[in-house]
DNA sequence: GTCTATACCTTGATAGAC
DNA sequence: GTCTATCAAGGTATAGAC
């Protein structure tokens, strides 16, 4: 592939990027990694400085797999509450790793915000890919600035609170019934005054 | 105080309510509690058997924490709906500490839910006081369940949301937008058709 | 009850043979 | 490019002196 498309690296890269995921960045070893790319630890070093360029490197892959994800959904559906309604079919589709391990974006970012900010901002641009194409969707239906950030934020919000409150009651009725009201939120934008819109229903 | 209120048991429970939070409890060593407690380490192990049952009085601190709080609430505001818009004001009145450091809770169960269930289980109880807490105030309202129980974590699920959101993009505003979408939220239960009213607005 | 000393393991990272 | 051997540091936990 890319100027980095080393296949061993890509393996690193894939174990890495499911252990992060699964156990969290700190709880995950260089011999975790290894075991599950099937590579010798002290091979690592050629093709990463640092654990934390291997999280860059996850990071970047990350990335990359949202804006195909993004790509897909743009050339699939034109109307851009289609769209929107597309990222909350996302939510039920993702129950089942919800409740098992969270949101990988937020989990993430909740454990690097604490000691580790320059790391987080590094993972906040995934976040940013979601906010910024909800922005567009809500550009598309005609709303304005400040209504746009303020309800972009909101669907990321509530997507992590979901997210959060799935995995620690296990719960995916909960999860189904705050989609439904996405859903019925969505639909409601811009139906009657925009202003009031807002965040409150 | 209570049977296990030995003065210096409670000062390592205290180091380590802090820096569970401040760095996370996978980050948190023994020698980091050791020196903010001011104790040598191999004292721990007369108190605690291991970290986890550190934890464990941890979490039981901050559940007496919790139900001081809910008391105190209860006896300063009578209207529920009054109690329940205190709940969003502590959001507001944390703001400093959700932006730095998230949710103490949310960011506990969300680090505790990878790899070590058992031990997110015992943190669960923290979020059940508030949403048994919030649970009575809506039938103080004369909700009915179901709708009780998914409008107490639908309260919970934007709390949790806005803490991480708010923590990954430093951004003050947005809590406050939210907090006030929650307060309007709180006035129109009720108002309406109570089925309708679910978490749709 | 309190503290020192230390055992034993795993960690991230390095050196250097091949 | 790839891998083995190993480092120093820090982790949890224990033994045992006081």
């Amino acid at each position: 592939m890319g100027e980095k498309g080393s296949a061993k690296r890509n393996r690193i890269i894939a174990a890495a990027d499911t252990l992060f995921y699964e156990q969290g960045y700190n709880l995950t070893s260089f011999s975790d990694i290894a075991e599950a790319a099937g590579l010798p630890r002290g091979n690592f070093y050629y093709y990463f400085r640092s654990k934390e360029e291997i999280l860059a490197a996850v990071i970047d892959h990350r990335l990359q797999h949202i804006r195909v994800l993004l790509n897909d959904w743009n050339t699939t559906w034109q109307d851009p509450r289609e769209r929107l309604k597309r990222f909350v079919q996302m939510l039920r589709n993702s129950a089942d790793e919800l409740m098992r391990l969270g949101c990988p974006i937020g989990s993430l970012s909740s454990e690097l915000g604490k000691t580790q900010r320059p790391l987080q901002s590094q993972a906040r641009a995934m976040l940013d890919l979601f906010r910024d194409w909800i922005a567009e969707q809500l550009a598309a239906l005609g709303m304005t600035e400040p209504d746009i950030e303020t309800c972009a934020l909101h669907l990321i919000t509530v997507g992590q609170g979901i997210s959060l409150v799935a995995s620690v009651y296990q719960d995916r009725t909960m999860l189904t019934r705050e989609a439904t009201a996405l859903d019925d939120w969505i639909d409601a934008l811009g139906a009657t005054d925009a202003r009031a819109q807002g965040t409150s229903r």
